[in-house]
RNA sequence: GGGUCGGUGCCCGAGUGGCCAAAGGGAACGGGCUGUAAACCCGUCGGCUUCGCCUACGGAGGUUCGAAUCCUCCCCGGCCCA
């Protein structure tokens, strides 16, 4: 490897831009670190789920911002650290996950982890330096527990364990903190250290919950390397309202996993974003040039009515988790669903709606019955008892396909597009399609 | 181990024998206005075979005509003491 390549010089000042530098440890020698050649940098992350979600998208993208500008980069599964539970940003004890858990969460991250980085051939094709893939427990799992206690543990004193704010916060809290999570940041800093003798690592990224536990780590390449590690931490996506970003209009938590958020959704996430969050998300969460998008903010604000900012940004995030193809379904989808008369689409056009949006298959009895209207609601999803659906009906808040209709309303057969399918609309923006499947 | 305070609906938080499916706030959801935006206004916000019934106030019993509210035991957490 050549350590003498060529480094992009604009990286750290364009994340700065951006709005992805929180903090980090000092400056201007991480600066100057970076303008010496390649650097190898870390994101950890743990398989608290089976899929990873759009908290996780900035730090992905880091990695991603890093590796094109020239940087070797390391993704890391936390098969161990996962089994320990941060309690960082958390008011309350994570209930552990049991081995078979963590194996198919890890199973499910996996493969995302890979998706965003180039590794071996498509590295070199992109003359990129190859990411890599580690799971922390390759270094964790065998180690003696007097060891740990000795090499880590020794150099931490629970003193500035305690002065952490996450450590701190659940302490004042009503409940408590395990010493199982309180010895997180040990495993998270042994992280580091081991990432920092092994492979060379000198940087962690993270979000700003992380900055304890990163600097655990840097103190533990010092006291037990000698060695300089550097720090660098986002801001944590925030709605304007503080919360963590991360659900939809729906409630439920943006998915990057096909399987468990469908293009469709992922694309409508994005697209309903406020006005004054989009310019942030657009710098944040794609790889657009900082000077495209200002354009594309200016070009919005002249006609905010065509919603081209968030469009953009839909696009963009779509195409990075889910490809070019999915997001033109999604897009195809989103314009159905928002634009003309369901009645007037063709099988295919229909076709597309039943996979992308949410929905069930019901049978056509169910559907045609008396209270087939409010089975069918509950089925699909619009509503999560009979009781929210008749308040729905009676908030005039139920459509299908396009017409608003009340609690009376009774479907009829030729109310089925092509013969199969309903499409039942929740509100403005939820839609659902129920498929009878001719059943 | 002892003492003490506490565990209420998605969250926070009132309630301390009937008027409690449980105040108030937040979140969320629907309607209106819009641009699939914000703000604002209105409404809803346990379930069901919905003018009634069922389930629910950490768990299990008990007292009572009647309990989230009283008693007993248990579980969990905070704080103080050992």
């Amino acid at each position: 490897m050549n350590t003498n390549a060529p480094v992009d010089p604009g990286l750290l000042d364009d994340l700065i831009a951006r709005g992805l530098v929180h903090d980090t440890t000092d400056l201007d020698r991480l600066r100057a670190r970076l303008a010496e050649g390649p650097i190898t940098v870390y994101v950890g992350f743990d398989p608290t789920a089976p899929s990873l979600h759009v908290g996780n998208l900035i730090g992905l993208l880091a990695l991603r911002r890093f590796q094109d500008a020239g940087h070797r980069v390391i993704s890391l599964a936390g098969g161990a650290t996962g089994m320990v539970g941060d309690p960082s940003g958390r008011s309350s004890e994570r209930n552990l996950l049991d081995d078979d858990g963590l194996a198919e969460n890890l199973a499910g991250i996996v493969p995302q982890l890979r998706q965003f980085l180039r590794f071996d051939d498509d590295a070199a094709a992109a003359s990129v330096l190859p990411a890599k893939l580690l799971d922390n427990r390759a270094w964790t799992v065998g180690k003696p527990m007097l060891e740990f206690l000795r090499d880590v543990g020794k150099h931490i004193t629970v003193n500035q364990m305690l002065a952490r704010d996450s450590v701190k916060s659940r302490l004042d809290a009503t409940d408590g903190l395990s010493y199982t999570e309180f010895s997180y940041m040990l495993l998270q800093g042994m992280d580091f250290a081991w990432l920092y003798d092994n492979e060379g690592c000198e940087l962690q990224m993270g979000g700003s919950d992380q900055w304890g536990n990163i600097v655990t780590g840097t103190e533990l390449i010092r006291k037990m390397h000698g060695g300089q590690g550097h720090a660098l931490t986002w801001p944590l996506l925030t709605k304007p309202d503080g919360e963590k970003y991360g659900k939809t209009a729906g409630g439920e938590t943006i998915w990057l996993s096909p399987a468990l958020m469908s293009a469709y959704r992922f694309y409508q996430a994005w697209i309903q974003v406020d006005d004054g969050e989009v310019r942030k998300l657009l710098a944040q969460l794609t790889l657009l040039p900082l000077s495209e998008i200002d354009e594309v903010v200016t070009a919005h604000e002249q006609k905010p009515h065509e919603r081209a900012a968030q469009r953009r940004l839909a696009a963009e995030l779509t195409t990075i988790v889910h490809g070019a193809d999915a997001t033109a379904s999604a897009v195809d989808a989103s314009a159905a669903v928002f634009g003309g008369p369901v009645a007037d689409l063709d099988r295919a056009a229909v076709g597309v709606l039943a996979a992308e949006l949410p929905g069930a298959s019901v049978t056509r009895d169910d559907v045609l019955a008396d209270d087939g209207l409010v089975t069918t609601l509950v089925a699909v999803g619009a509503a999560k008892s009979r009781s929210e659906a008749g308040r729905l009906l009676g908030q005039n808040g139920i459509s299908v396909n396009d017409a608003k209709v009340d609690a009376d309303h009774r479907i009829g057969p030729e109310q089925l597009l092509h013969g199969r399918f309903l499409l039942i609309r929740r509100g403005r923006k939820q839609a659902f399609m129920a498929d009878t499947q001719g059943k």
